[in-house]
DNA sequence: TACTAACCGAGACGGTACGTCTCGTCTTCCC
DNA sequence: GGGAAGACGAGACGTACCGTCTCGGTTAGTA
């Protein structure tokens, strides 16, 4: 079944998704969202367009497959011993992200085109934050938590709020360093 | 000088400017940021398109106006006696604006676009960061904080990043509802 | 009412047309008809291609105007004294202007489109043919042709015929003198 | 040697050829010869583009083939026993011909292609036009013609060219029948 | 019977033209 | 001099077709 479909035809070059989505990624940090249009990016992966369109319907999806590459490194499991732990971690690992300079170039312009494509938006939160708020949630019922999912989901939005903030707007060091004492995890008030 | 350059020739009919950022607020909401475009507002706002390049030099500066500089009170007041009152009044401030339709709409929109004209982006932090800020300062230096003006800053940054986290992605109200207890405003670990 | 609308808005670039309609011409003459290209045109004419869309909706009435450029020789008076004379000067008239680089290059293409656009058929006919035709007509209805409407419309596809053909398959000089005479003007057989 | 070249391996489906071969036909009184395409064909005649470039290097020489190697009895013998009689047999014959759907589709498109084809030029001149072309001559120089080549030349020229007008611009009865005895076969003047 | 060369379809490839769209500016006439 | 209408150059968009290629698989004739 599966291999009838995959034989029929000549079968795509991976080697053009890679030239793509690397030419997608300098292009951004050198010209940024606005100015990032699909011509750029095949010229630049000499590549045609079509090419492009075969694989990715949009602008948008190529882009945010060129950002979030995943798969180098799947998911970054959290195996933290308490939730302050996992706070710290969380906060590490989200602030390297969105420090890269590709996902700062694509983040604003990737997150106004999220809304005509709910598939990405649920994409994004299937891979980045499912595996994630599942091991904080049973590490907070284990500390004592009454409401250990809706806390789990309320830390990630504000480790994830500030490092996109401090991502897009900027922040000192100091004020990131900050950061994650600021959260309390033992809130039962 | 400027009164003589200003008083010269016809004056501009205040109606444009009017019915030119009702039809962008219109128009965001309905076709979002990315749709969104100079030659859509000018037919809704039955207005020549030359007319928006006379009042706003790009896209970002009308939405700008259009969607920030719209209420009457524009200072939001916060006489909070604690840290702790800050931190919620300044999250159901901003929630609540944040969850405007035309603000949702705009907002990663405006984000993109505040990279590259940062003199909204310093206008935006005067009327919007700044007061909110030092009041909150006060607070915690007389709360005994020893780094009050990081505290205040790292705690404006989880605010304004998890309501434009809910407002991106959505998120349930029991989740918004518990993002204040989990901010400590003591935290001098 | 033609007033209003003459004035509203800017008007369109005389010059464009003139530099759209010779840059054909010259493309048509180097490249040929099929390798002749809207892109090309606008380049060469140092204008956009929405300028040339605006004018032309197709190809194939930018090239129909800008090879039958009637204006500057708008109808070629055949006041010949007998049918004879006319049958010569027309196949003066007609050698003349299917002989030209441009047309040449054209006509073939120019043919084959004309089945999609009705409406330059009817304009090629009225422009080019009827004048000539009914002169022709008169002189054979004086030289006594029972069936002037008819011999006339027979004549002169005979005339455009052989011309057309010379001038696609190319002809030489003996057999394209020759043509004149073997048409008969006064056959009432 | 051709004999082992041409036997080795799976020999060509005859199938495929007549499939394309009037699939081109079809397609080209559906649609006319400037929207026929390759793929179009491939597709209504069941077959893979490949199939269709080993056979034709171009689509003017499939279509070609589509429309004049289609017949049975590929050559009109015109045994007219004087050049009057060859004259109305050539313009019988030569107007049934260009009235066929598929002839008057493609005739445009196909002159315009023949230029850059002359391999088909020739072979449409041998097939088409050498054999009649050689018996007028003869008549016309047993009826005392002095210069009975370049005669037979023009009348074939004034033939050919009556009737692709007729075809392409159409053309009533009327004119039509009128149009061999507008032709004078003993024109010595 | 096994080999093998040429066929077959499906479909990806780079390239290129299409016609449309939006941008921000300019030019015209009217008020 | 403001305002509307709308043309302008520039350039990206997404689609279509071109002619070529690369697949896995098929079909003969030859060994």
């Amino acid at each position: 079944m599966d291999q009838s479909d995959r034989s029929r035809g000549r079968p795509r070059d991976p080697a053009i998704d890679d030239a793509a989505l690397r030419a997608a990624r300098e292009l951004l940090v050198e010209v940024g969202w606005d100015k990032l249009s699909m011509v750029a990016i095949a010229d630049r992966a000499n590549v045609g367009r079509p090419a492009l369109y075969r694989r990715w319907p949009s602008k948008t999806h190529l882009v945010f497959e060129a950002v979030f590459a995943w798969q180098d490194a799947p998911t970054p499991v959290l195996d933290a011993p308490t939730s302050s732990d996992w706070v710290r971690g969380s906060f590490a690992y989200t602030t390297e992200l969105f420090q890269r300079p590709e996902v700062r170039a694509a983040l604003p312009g990737l997150m106004a085109s999220l809304r005509d494509h709910p598939e990405l938006q649920s994409a994004l939160w299937k891979e980045f934050g499912r595996p994630g708020l599942s091991s904080l949630e049973s590490l907070l019922r284990a500390e004592g938590s009454t409401t250990p999912a809706t806390d789990a989901q309320a830390t990630m939005v504000l480790v994830i709020g500030a490092c996109l903030v401090t991502s897009l707007l900027g922040g000192s060091p100091t004020v990131t360093d900050r950061l994650p004492h600021l959260l309390r995890t033992n809130a039962d008030g």
